[in-house]
Parts: structure tokens; sequence; C-alpha cells
DNA sequence: CATGGATTTTGACATATATCAAACCGGTTA
DNA sequence: TAACCGGTTTGATATATGTCAAAATCCATG
């Protein structure tokens, strides 16, 4: 085990390793040496900007590497034979993407800007090597990996046994919560993502998604006009959840 | 790299260490070597029986290990705070369970037996021990979170744009697959499931469920008596998945 | 600042699935 | 054999969401 000494201090150093590529969910609980930093840090130096409406991958492409975002936004999309698609996920600052294609070598759906951004690559390969390595790096990436499977299977509930109206505030107090822990605020922020694009995640028609936020904006829940957004009421929309029939 | 003369005869060692827990998902791709496959050995010494309705394990126990379904069957549901619950899979023989629990120490689901079953139980830590000495189980076990992470979201696709009968025929033509891979017939099999737990996972109700059912079997698609099943027209039953409105 | 295209909102109506209720069935127990 | 019980099927009706269409708004560009 490492000292809380030991930890504390490759806490920081981790942090200026990090500092050209912010890799938030790869980093931040790894408890490493100088000379392992120096590793890691070796690990993601391609730091790349993709514009609005970008492809990191499309469906199909050889699997190389695994994404952590650095500034910006992208959703991910899988692709169905007869055309149709569905998004699976919106990513933000911190989070990793393309682990679909890991079990194929092939990306199994595709990742597209929602807004200009930058994202660091990790070859993986590399990262499987590093983390044979250094155990507290191979719990991590399993963890990242199971907290992918936890965060499908409550999007497989939301769209199973939830009414539209709940599945709109699931939305807007889980992207709440991510904002907070980035540190901006929980209750005021831009939508980056359409009416459509928000329906398509949600199992909904973009219709309905408009109506339930003006549903929720008549019942003084939220404040939304195009794609600002302000929660008004966090307590009445976490009660809303939950309320079946 | 392995050579293929090398990767058979350690296959052929593989399925004679694996005799008394067959990992079908662990050990059938991996090439070993003698000794290694002694270490893999010893990973899974446990195989523990199940009876129908017990619970292989409940949300929030701690994470230990890993399940390989050596017999039998289970699903798993998740809990959501207000009560409600749904299934998110079942799982047949060769199938791995739990890894929903690694991001947070603690399963997040429960795993119930849907008949009388052996599992055989994998220390997480001593997987990872292992993974880290060889490559090709590391790599193996990254493919099987991956698998279950693309698995889950196929039936996001499903929950969020197949219509009812759709996502019967997605569920049955999965069954059929599914068997047919372990030498079973593909074509005629009992279901372990009731109508209930079906419509649970697929986001339906009970009677929905049976509805569709009944719907196939006037049009000639299946035969169906209460759990029984008979698929009599698969390239019909493919061709209506996708079919929208 | 004006224009035009995309996005969003709102309305009227259609429909798939849920709900409620009753009948049916198969297996188990008395 | 009869009675019973959980599970399943089927029917009648209700409702949430989808569909289609038009109006309103936003945003980029000239």
């Amino acid at each position: 085990m490492v000292s809380n000494m030991q930890r504390s201090v490759s806490n920081f150093r981790l942090k200026a390793a990090c500092s050209n590529c912010n890799l938030r969910e790869l980093c931040l609980p790894i408890g490493l040496s100088i000379d392992e930093m120096q590793q890691m840090d070796d690990l993601s130096r391609l730091k790349r900007g993709y514009a609005r409406g970008d492809y990191l991958y499309r469906s199909g492409d050889k699997f190389q590497s695994l994404y952590a975002i650095h500034s910006g936004s992208f959703k991910t999309q899988a692709l169905h034979e007869d055309g149709r698609e569905q998004v699976t996920g919106f990513q933000m600052h911190g989070e990793i993407i393309g682990l679909d294609a890991i079990c194929t070598d092939h990306h199994t759906c595709e990742a597209v800007a929602l807004e200009n951004s930058e994202v660091c690559e990790l070859p993986f390969n590399k990262l499987e090597t590093l983390s044979r390595k250094f155990p507290s790096l191979q719990r991590h990436l399993h963890k990242i990996m199971s907290r992918e499977i936890v965060r499908d299977q409550g999007i497989m509930l939301l769209l199973g046994s939830m009414r539209a109206e709940e599945r709109l505030a699931v939305f807007l107090l889980s992207l709440s919560q991510r904002f907070a822990a980035r540190g901006l605020s929980p209750t005021q922020f831009q939508l980056r993502m359409s009416r459509q694009e928000i329906g398509s995640y949600l199992g909904l028609k973009l219709e309905t998604v408009s109506r339930s936020f003006s549903n929720f904006q008549d019942n003084g829940l939220i404040n939304v006009k195009a794609r600002s957004v302000e929660l008004l009421d966090l307590p009445s929309l976490h009660s809303l959840v939950g309320k079946q029939l």
C-alpha cells in the first residue's frame, strides 16, 4: 500500500504531469511515483482539436485508442442496420470514450463533436502495457469500464420504465451534477445538443422533449429558452422522478 | 506472438484445465503455457450451486468476485430508489456476471437464479493479478467488459427506438443465437423466464409481451405454448426488425 | 440590418401500448 | 379427482406519446 503522504505527493505531481492533457478520469485517483508519472506522461502526448460536427471516429473504424475529452463535448451514437441511429451518450471534459471498440477491435458507434473540442488520444496498447505495471492504473481502468456499464444500465432503466417528463428530469439532473463536478453552475447552463438529439438519447421524439420542457417551465421548475436552461427547483425535479403513473 | 502450433496445444490443455469449471467466456480464446494454465486453474476452484430463486448477489453486497455461469441461467435486475425494478439481462452458461460492481466495490444490481444453476466464483483480485502477468488474459478481460458495454448499448437502441413486436423478435433471435452457440437447437427451446420478466427486460407490460407472442403465432412465425417456443420462420423474424412505423 | 435556413414551439389528431378485468390453463396439493 | 394458485391469454377501454403541420424563434451570413 502507498502511504497517505506518498499519495498526496504523487497526486500533486500527477496534476503537473497531466497538465498538458487534463485526464481527470484517468489521473485523479491514482497514486503513482515520479518515475511512474513520467511513463504516464508519455502515454498521451497527442492532443487534437475537433470542430463542431467533426467525427472523432466512425462506426467500423479500426480501434487504436481511447480518447479523453480535454475540452468541449461529444455525442456518441449507435447505428442500426436499418438506418436508425440513436444517441447513446453525451460526453464532456474529463470523460473517456471509445470503450465499446475493445471487444471487436472496431468501433461500434460513432463520436461527433458537439462544439469545438480537444481530446487526448490514449493508445490502448500503451494503456494495457502500463496497467500491467501499475496495479492502481489497472484497477482504475477497470473502474472506468465498469462505470460505463453501470451508466448504461441506468439508461436502460430510464428507457424501459420512465415516462417522458421523468426521463427529461433525470437528464437535466444528470447534466446539473456533471457541471457541478466540474466547478460550473449546477443550475444554469447551455445545452450543447438539439431537442432532436436529446430525444434520441431519451427515446422520445423532439416534439415530446419540447413539450416536456415547456411543461417544466409552466410549473416553475425551470427556465428554458432554446438551449439555455436554468434549473429553478431542483428538489421538485428530483421528486418528479419515480412518480409512476 | 504465439505460433499457431503453440496456440492449439495450449487451447487443448486449457480445456482440460477448465474442465472443472467450464469457463467458455474466460478461457476459449486464450493461448497460455502449461504453467500459466496451472495458475489459471487455481483461479476458480469454487463451484457453487444455486436453486431457482436464489440470489447470487444482492444490490449493495460488497464486491469480491465475478461469476462465470457453469450451468443453468440467471437474471440480473437493477433496483430504482422508488422501488421500481428492471431486468437488465438474462445470462446463461459460459457468461460472466458481476462486472457492474467493480466501479463502486459494491454490487449495483442483483442476480437471481432462474433455475437450478452452478457458477464458478472468480475472485477479482486474483483475476487482476493474473491478468497483469498474462497479457492475453488481460486483453480478454477487457474484451468481456467491452462486450458488456456493447450489449447494453444494443438494448438501449431496442428500448429507445423499437416497437413491441420488434423488441420481442430481437429477444427471440438473440436467444436463438445464444442457444445455437452452445450447441442447442436455435429453433426450439424453453424459456426460463416469465412474461413479466421478459416484459421488464424489454420495457413492456406482460400483456403486451403475451399479445406479441400470440400475433407471431397467428402469423406463422412461431409456435408458442406457455414457456416452450419454436421459431418457425427465422427470416421473417429478422425482417420484422427495422420496419419502423 | 435583412434574409433564409434550421431549430423550436405549439396545435390537432392518430395510434401503440398500458390499464383493468375476466377467463383460461397447467401443475401441485389436499 | 377436486380445488387451488401462479402464470398466461384475451378483451374493452384509457392514455401517453407519436405524427403531421404550421407558426414562431434563433442564428449565421451576406
